[in-house]
RNA sequence: GGAGUCGGCCAGACAGUCGCGUCACGCUCGCGUGCCGAGGAAAGUCCGGGCUCCACAGGGCAAGGUGCCAGGUAACGCCUGGGCGGCGCGAGCCGACGGAAAGUGCAACAGAGAACAGACAGCCGAACGGCAUCGCGAGAUGCGCGUGGUGAUGGUGAAACGGUGCGGUAAGAGCGCACCGCGUGCGGGGACAACGCCGCAUGGCACGGCAAACCCCACCUGGAGCAAGACCGAAUAGGGGGACCAUGAUGCUGCCCGUAUCGUCCCCGGGUUGGUUGCUCGAGUCCUGCGGUGACGCAGGACCUAGAGGAAUGACUGUCCACGACAGAACCCGGCUUACCGGCCGACUCCCUCG
């Protein structure tokens, strides 16, 4: 498996996991997107997105939205802190271009990617 | 060459890198390799079915839908052909297109008047009244003032109670007549039918419009939906079977009849979260032949063409060109409707030019 793959592992995949999140996470914002973050029980960090209907209600735009999410988050999340995620898409996400959506992410994970040793987030094994 | 009508098709291409999902194969057992991987509308959820469950008894009322005729189809509110009406020079296009002498109701604005109508302007001056002039008088002439005639002309309107001509009249009018048109009845032959054609008789001739207003007539319709439903499976215990009785509640489309369950007692084994399945081989696609005007049907051959599940089908780079629209499957089909950059093919119509 390469680097950048994206494994089922890596993302939040039960409703439970999505409400084991609310509550207790703290949060991150960018300008086109909200991350919502815990520490994992898990030994990598996982991913799950929001991205409603009031962002468009054009399934090709949320499409879009989270595709690219999901590409720009495999590229990046063998350096991020072992938390969960729940991204959530902002209704400016739907103006913007994939490269300007992108340098948005770009950002974002770097903050995130900042937390990395910090008590509160646990730490990635290997 | 230009303008247009109808039908069908395509929906950026190629290469590389990094990824995702199903399936197949391989092994060192979580990796590798290979195949395939959104649409013509996948959309709106507006109709019609398949499939599944509701214990699919049934009857009546109600409710909803459809509405020229014939055919196609699993079925339809769809499609094909035909009829009728309207639009277009034409190819063609559009039409909820049964019933208004069963009843009820509606008709804005304009206009004089809108349903057994009506006199604003105009036209007329026979009759009665009035006024003026003339006359001794009876009366005559005039005015068009009041009562009045008129539905021909103007204007209004979606719509004004057939059209043309002649007669007729004070002026007019189906008032009368001829022709045309219309209604009704009968007959003939054509078509499965809707319907159209021909002939005869008859009525002076409106029985106006709206039934996507109520309504009448004919025909059709059980309810819920894949989070339907089925199976596997640890704990507190929802569940299954039998017997009994009265009312109420609930379910079976709203109501009524009818019917089942809930209650109590006894007996028996085993149920939420999750996993598997339903889930893609089907009224399937393509080709050929035959039948049919056609929708379509029949026969033969070939093919397998997404199947996810917090939800794959993507991102980036480069090259090229006509610079890329609308838009993303969620049980599956048949339609309709709506959205859409641009391009291709075929048939046909009209106009112009040349030969």
């Amino acid at each position: 498996m390469g680097p950048f793959s994206l494994p089922r592992a890596a993302r939040l995949l039960k409703p439970g996991d999505f409400a084991a999140l609310r509550g207790r996470s703290r949060r991150l914002g960018s300008s086109h997107f909200l991350a919502e973050f815990a520490p994992a029980d898990q030994p990598t960090c996982r991913l799950g997105q929001a991205v409603s209907r009031r962002v468009s209600k054009r399934a090709v735009d949320r499409n879009r939205i989270k595709r690219l999410v999901r590409d720009s988050y495999r590229h990046v999340r063998e350096g991020l802190p072992c938390v969960d995620i729940l991204l959530i898409a902002r209704q400016s996400a739907k103006q913007q271009d994939n490269a300007a959506l992108r340098a948005d992410l770009a950002r974002l994970w770097q903050r995130l990617a900042a937390l990395k040793g910090d008590p509160g987030t646990g730490t990635m094994r290997g």
